[in-house]
RNA sequence: GCCCGGGUGGCGAAAUGGUAGACGCAGCGGACUCAAAAUCCGCCGCCGCGAGGCGUGUCGGUUCGACUCCGACCCCGGGCACCA
């Protein structure tokens, strides 16, 4: 059997494990935890390589801190809810919760097979009753506690369908199904509130020091603490005042103009009285609520004829604009235009005719502003009791008067809003309330929970539980009336921000168990795709400090993800066709072939259009198949083909090439084992120096796993197996060097590494073998090889003893052949040493 | 538009102020074989016979020395609050 049989050892050695109970975790106050996560999938209906890279890099993570001696904790879920459903609801016929449980069976037949380390009694979907009513009561115990809230907020709405669009529905500001213009719409809606938080999750980002910093800095953005101030304009011929917030106080004298956003009170209590301006803001609000959408638009105003009173100087006005650039969400939804020190506001200036005044000078001289407005440091300039200051000491200045007037005060502001949760879709965990004719909103009864949705719908675009016949008839929980239940699901979102604490006790009555949470918080390890940067994460912060809040999680556990690690995505190139209506219609790899410079659709032969490579999702439909590899070549292939090449924080495009070259790899380490097994005496010179390799090799293989270079514990595996091969040493030798070649592969290939340990003769499973140190007296080397430069451009090499001191390594320079060549018997003008790194001979 | 990343041989990459290209893929040459597969050995950034020159997206700077630090720009990707 020279031969390795993925097919026959990767199931016997999972069934050990399974038989040895080896992941099943268990509370243990005696031994360390270690709680390793990865970022839960939505059972999209299959599983993609992506998938496969994300959880190998936990599984590596989790098999290496077991080979530690930690106890660990390594759950796997479902994130069950959401948009796909549907979508798969209404294209197929399909009942949203029949087909999300038959992707859930599929998509767990594919992992099993991939050997995870994984303690699947803990599994959970969110779709789950029990997870849906623990979900619910944490919503009512966040009622209670006040960090709810209804308001009311926009969405899209499409005027055909009659519905609410996500984002993602919303083609080119159409409708995806009906191609109807998309409107904005207001809505009473259900929220979080986050926004009560802000200080507190900004100031918190400092503590996560195991986070990388370009996340932390997404997220501090994304909360955007600024200071600034609030103040009122006068409106000439109203009583009412208009508020409004600036960060450029400094730029006040710069002023051209006022502008409020198209759903400012003002815009919509004016609309009522001019038709014209009713149209122009019915236009503005024809398009999406993504900020994107509102950024990128023509900027266009519209002059109400109002004008305010600068607040400095009552001889003053300036006229009001409705701009379709002004977020309602965002400050009071109000602004003042300095066109010269900001670019959107020149540009607004430039279309309307209004004054450009530059404020800032960048040497306080006399200045004009062309096409680009002024943005950078400066002094005051034409802006009287401001001018020659600096922007900071006017900002004070200017904030000091408007106080000292009573027309506003210094404000510090955030971007961040509060969490809109409501959905108007019904898959997705329902929201726990009542409306009563009698007593209003009332929450639902704790006894009554869960609340589960309806089997029995219609899938006609539109929220179904809305046209239920009978499931929003309920008793009122306060005054026992006939009442109407909420019909807006949760965002999903709420399901992603508190399953790794429900992970820690899935069986509790209650949403967690307070010691099961106290021992497992918080997650040591969590890995994730970068693309949950800001939201999931920033969701999952606020979620576990409302947990706290309402008794659900120990204070200690406030930041529940210790170390995170965003891996990169897999991914691939999108193919597209036009279709029906001038519509893009995705097509998936296997339906295309894929020529050089060229595409071709398989059924017909049609053109295909080649675009770029990115993320692999459903949606764009560029998402590739993994069982194929495992069933050629087995789930350590696959594993070990995912952890090398790319580092893993980066992205890491698809292709077949390479799963080939793993497999040959693997072949060959089998065959050093079974030669490991059949060798002769050697010498001992030999196997000291195999010695040698093999604490190198425990050394960079940890230090790789350990810095998430997994990439590079692989590269050092290979140089190891190259070692082994190319080793004079004797079998003992040998087969101790493969033994602790089988321990080191073990995280990334674990049914190899059982097979070698058993052929090696090794104590019980590898899985249980505790994780090999390194020697590090056979970590050092007598003589080292300093590169010598001459001019910073390499020349040569000197060998020098280890320990040598700068005096011994300059005399063996100034010896050295080619050093005295390049000097043609001049002294060198410099000579830099750095001992045991490099030597440079400045001429 | 705003925020955040990335860009190094034919390809995936390594080197985070000190030998650019470890390791792997592809390719080329050889051994073994009747032959092929598999395996093993060697070569492998570009130009040049060579000495040597050039080379890490582009341009400029700091340094004895820059893929690495600084400034400006170009291209590609992620996020932008209802995709998950």
């Amino acid at each position: 059997m020279s031969r390795l049989n993925a097919r026959e050892i990767e199931p016997k050695w999972q069934a050990a494990w399974a038989a040895a109970g080896c992941f099943t975790a268990r509370r243990d106050p005696a031994r360390p935890k270690y709680y390793v996560l990865e970022m839960f999938p939505y059972p999209s209906g299959r599983i993609h390589m992506g998938h496969v890279r994300n959880y190998t890099m936990g599984d590596v993570v989790a098999r290496y801190k077991r080979a530690q001696g930690f106890n660990v904790l390594h759950p796997f879920g479902w994130d069950a809810f959401g948009l796909p459903a549907e979508n798969a609801a209404m294209e197929r016929r399909v009942h949203p919760e029949d087909w999300t449980r038959a992707n859930i069976a599929t998509m767990k037949a594919q992992m099993r097979p991939l050997g995870l380390s994984l303690d699947w009694s803990r599994e959970l979907a969110t779709c789950d009753a029990d997870y849906v009513g623990h979900q619910q009561a944490l919503f009512l115990d966040m009622l209670a506690a006040g960090l709810v809230t209804r308001k009311a907020s926009v969405v899209n709405w499409d005027p055909v369908d009659m519905t609410v669009l996500a984002n993602e529905q919303v083609e080119n500001g159409r409708g995806w199904r009906s191609g109807a213009v998309v409107e904005r719409r207001e809505l009473t809606q259900w929220f979080f509130r986050i926004a009560d938080y802000s200080e507190e999750l900004l100031a918190a980002i400092d503590t996560l020091k195991a986070w990388p910093d370009k996340v932390r800095l997404m997220q501090a953005n994304w909360i955007g603490k600024s200071q600034g101030l609030q103040f009122r304009f006068e409106i000439v011929g109203r009583a009412e005042p208009l508020e409004v917030y600036t960060t450029r106080p400094d730029t006040l004298f710069g002023a051209s103009f006022a502008a409020v956003s198209p759903d400012h009170p003002l815009a919509r209590a004016l609309e009522a009285e001019s038709p014209a301006l009713a149209t122009f803001c019915a236009e503005c609000r024809r398009t999406g609520t993504s900020e994107e959408a509102l950024e990128t638009a023509e900027k266009r105003g519209f002059d109400t004829g109002l004008r305010v009173v600068h607040p400095l100087d009552d001889t003053i006005t300036l006229p009001v604009y409705v701009a379709n650039f002004i977020l309602m969400d965002y400050g009071t939804g109000a602004i003042f235009g300095c066109p010269a020190h900001d670019q959107r506001d020149l540009e607004f200036a430039r279309r309307y005719g209004l004054a450009v005044t530059a404020v800032v000078s960048p040497d306080g001289a006399p200045f004009e502003v062309g096409d680009t407005a002024f943005t950078d440091p400066g002094r005051m300039i034409n802006s009287r009791f401001l001018d020659g200051l600096t922007i900071e000491a006017a900002k004070a200045e200017v904030i000091a008067r408007i106080e000292a007037a009573g027309r506003g005060s210094a404000r510090t502001n955030f971007r961040l809003r509060d969490w809109g949760i409501s959905r108007q879709r019904y898959w997705g965990c329902p929201i726990p309330v009542l409306h009563c004719p009698t007593c209003g909103v009332v929450p639902e009864a704790k006894a009554n929970l869960p609340i589960v949705l309806p089997k029995d719908i219609d899938f006609s675009p539109g929220n179904p539980l809305d046209r239920h016949p009978t499931w929003r008839n309920a008793a009122c929980p306060a005054c026992g009336g006939a009442a109407l239940r909420e019909t807006d699901t949760m965002d999903t979102f709420v399901d992603s921000s508190w399953y790794f604490a429900r992970f820690t006790a899935p069986g509790a009555a209650t949403p967690t168990d307070l010691d099961d949470a106290a021992y497992w918080m918080n997650v040591d390890q969590y890995i994730g795709g970068v693309e949950h940067a800001i939201l999931h994460l920033l969701y999952s912060r606020f979620f576990a400090r409302a947990m706290i809040r309402t008794g659900h999680l120990p204070e200690s556990a406030a930041e529940p993800f210790d170390a995170l690690f965003t891996q990169g995505m897999v991914t691939h190139e999108t193919y597209a066709m036009p279709g029906e209506g001038g519509r893009t219609v995705w097509l998936s790899p296997d339906e295309v072939i894929r020529a050089e410079g060229s595409a071709t659709l398989r059924a017909t032969g049609a053109a295909v259009e080649i675009g770029p490579s990115i993320k692999m999702s459903k949606s764009k439909k560029n998402v590739v198949d993994p069982d194929d590899i495992i069933a050629q070549y087995g789930a350590d292939t696959a594993r070990w083909f995912v952890m090398s090449d790319s580092p893993p924080e980066r992205d890491v495009e698809w292709t077949a090439a390479g799963a080939e070259a793993a497999w040959r790899h693997l072949q060959r380490v089998w065959r050093l084992t079974l030669e490991a097994r059949a060798g002769g005496a050697g010498t001992p010179e030999a196997a000291h120096a195999l010695d040698r390799a093999t604490h190198r090799a425990i050394a960079d293989v940890t230090a790789g796993i350990e810095g998430f270079a997994f990439n590079k514990a692989v590269a050092k595996l290979y140089e190891f197996a190259n070692a082994v091969a190319r080793s004079e040493a004797g079998a003992e030798a040998r087969a101790a060097a493969m033994r602790v070649m089988a321990q080191l592969l073990s995280p990334m290939t674990p049914h190899l590494a059982e097979e070698m340990w058993a052929a090696l003769g090794g104590a019980g499973l590898v899985v249980d073998a505790p994780w090999p140190v390194a020697d590090p007296a056979l970590l050092q080397c007598d003589t080292l090889t300093l590169p010598v430069q001459v001019n910073g451009k390499k020349r040569g090499d000197i060998e020098v003893p280890a320990g040598a001191d700068r005096a011994a390594i300059e005399a063996l320079v100034m010896a050295d052949e080619t050093v005295r060549r390049w000097l043609d018997g001049a002294a060198p003008k410099k000579l830099v040493v750095v001992p045991g790194r490099i030597v440079n001979v400045v001429l």
